[in-house]
DNA sequence: CTTTACCTTCCACAAGCTGGAGGGTTTAAT
DNA sequence: ATTAAACCCTCCAGCTTGTGGAAGGTAAAG
């Protein structure tokens, strides 16, 4: 399968395989006339990293994903593991936006919002502390 | 003020502030000596940099923000425009990450985490479609 | 036989800094 | 007076995760 179909088949860009492959997260053969050949396991790596990002994981955490993907004698504890993992950073993000989004909201809810100059978002960034 | 000083002031790391300076988000005097020399006024903006960043403004948004900022005839609404445009970022990306919560949680409940290698967080990022 | 659609490599850029090399200056202590 | 610490300077490189484009070879279709 050339480098066209592997993307159509994962939904990844052709880029992006290309880019996979320069960090060494999935290896592709080589046909005589110098095209990428991936073959069906090297196309299940990259379905399994294109969800996986999806799904937020970071690329060196794929690449453990795909280590433990690949051995046979891994422990599902270890990929929870790491997916649990995963899940604490995404709900760490949130909380924080979260944070972001109430401090947001409150300064404009200050603002009046019209045709003056006076702003207390404006006068809200100026101020010493804001945290 | 030389711009030790105004890192200090402002929170920012001395890195941080000479390269606001380069994208010409604040600008500095030269002493004699070489050293940049921040006016109070130049410290105004570098805070407001530091605070509208830590509410996730891109750098973009924060140089319309010191524009209007700089401008007194300004229009409140226009502040408060920018803000609820950042406002919607934020949310946007709150709801992106919790559908990720969601999902990662319902594979991570899937998977039976012990010694055994068959694990449903695998067959799930395996399978054609995710989404 | 030509056009179009692939494929190749390599280089540069995006955001928002951060780190370090290599060097000058100022200040404080010895 | 000298030295050491703590500043300051510029410039270059790298982080993450790709994306865009140039320059060129190959394959499939009309």
């Amino acid at each position: 399968m050339n480098i066209g179909q592997a993307a159509k088949a994962t939904g990844l860009t052709v880029k992006t395989v290309r880019y996979y492959e320069d960090l060494g997260l999935v290896k592709a053969d080589r046909a005589e006339n110098g095209y990428r050949d991936f073959s069906d396991t090297a196309v299940d790596r990259l379905r399994i990293l294109a969800q996986a990002r999806h799904l937020g994981f970071g690329l060196e955490e794929c690449r453990r994903l795909l280590d433990l993907n690949a051995d046979p004698t891994r422990a599902s504890r270890d990929v929870r593991a790491l997916a649990m993992q995963n899940l604490d950073t995404v709900r760490d993000k949130i909380r924080q936006l979260k944070t972001l989004e109430a401090e947001l909201q409150t300064l404009i809810s200050q603002c009046h919002g019209d045709d003056d100059p006076d702003c207390a978002i404006l006068d809200g960034l100026s101020a010493r502390a804001t945290a």
